[in-house]
DNA sequence: CTTTTGTGTGTGAATATTCACTAACATTAA
DNA sequence: TTAATGTTAGTGAATATTCACACACAAAAG
């Protein structure tokens, strides 16, 4: 299916991350990607068919890199609460290096576009979830985790309140620490969702 | 500050949302809406100076009626309990009525274009906390909610969940009952953040 | 009462700019 | 030599905005 990307398509894409970030969806031209790249618009061309195929292969890029992170994070031997905090610690770090990709968290503005773009987010979505899932399913397990409202509404609450962290962090122009702010957060979440 | 709009205006506003809410940010061009006015592009300079102040002026007119409906909707005789789940509630008939403002809610899609429409939204999200953090405030004052979390916290959680539930409506193309599933979403939270 | 003038609201055509994309040619490296 | 990768200079389509002008209606002036 994803063809292997190449060492400038990657450079490309990240050209794309860093300019969705900075100046969001109307800021992504070929002509500021080019600029960013510091060659001409029909280079570009070289490297991609089409801008939906560069944006595509960002956000695939992206699932995939997150699914290898969340793989590589959590360990068998880990409590749910602990694989609960490293999940997103790993997430955070991962923001913290990489702002430019924030796009991904809170890509609502690329949808529209086209039905393949939309597919693709809803992949990024789905990783998260495939990852967290059985994490709070664990502690419910474990009543380690409240049994008071299922597991569904559980996840939903904690990646709202993932998502709008990562808003806010953009807004504020990544002015300040999302690792430290982060984990306090998942902290807050933590006291919150601990049976009693 | 704010001119009075004329009905003209109302209608322009309107069909920007239907537009917003149909085809996204990228749908919405003069062209677009001179079609939806049912007259021509050069029409709708009749009525605005500009696409900008379209824009603004609908998410004015947004956060304007956001905030007199919460003003309407919570009594002062309400439990903090009560109060939490009228907020709601009437957030979700209001959408219910209006889907083509979600766009406007969660316009993570519109940040970006200027920095005059970005103030506006932060506006929007402002009106939004006013009426909840007294809500919050009261609860925890008065022991029915958590104090395991700060207030701060609370509200973050809360906003985010919120969004969260506003996001998949939307994505799901509204065809769920978003004031059923959304009540459901309240009172999950609701149980979350009762102190025990 | 009739004419004049002003105002609100519409039109179609034209503007400059930006967009994604392409064709022809040049350089570089294996 | 050949293939990969770059540049220059275009394309047509779409964009927001402006233009001169038209029609309906109401107030003011004759």
């Amino acid at each position: 299916m994803t063809e292997a990307i190449s060492g400038r398509q990657l450079e490309i894409i990240e050209a794309a991350g860093k300019i969705l970030t900075a100046s969001g969806v109307g800021g992504l031209t070929i002509k500021n990607l080019a600029k960013e790249m510091k060659f001409s618009e029909s280079a570009i061309y070289r490297h991609f068919p089409s801008k939906e195929e560069i944006i595509i292969s960002l956000l695939e890029y992206l699932a995939k890199s997150m699914d290898d992170r969340y793989k590589n994070a959590i360990s068998a031997k880990q409590t749910p609460e602990e694989k609960f905090v490293t999940v997103f610690q790993n997430q955070f770090l991962f923001f913290k290096k990489n702002p430019h990709f924030v796009v991904a968290v809170f890509s609502d503005g690329l949808l529209e576009e086209s039905q393949r773009i939309n597919e693709t987010i809803s992949k990024i979505m789905g990783v998260k979830m495939k990852h967290l899932m059985p994490i709070i399913l664990e502690g419910q397990q474990k009543k380690v985790f409240t049994n008071a409202i299922t597991s569904e509404e559980l996840i939903h609450i904690v990646m709202g309140t993932f998502r709008l962290q990562m808003f806010k962090w953009r807004v504020a122009n990544f002015q300040f620490d999302i690792s430290r702010n982060g984990n306090n957060m998942v902290q807050s979440l933590l006291t919150l969702i601990k049976s009693k």
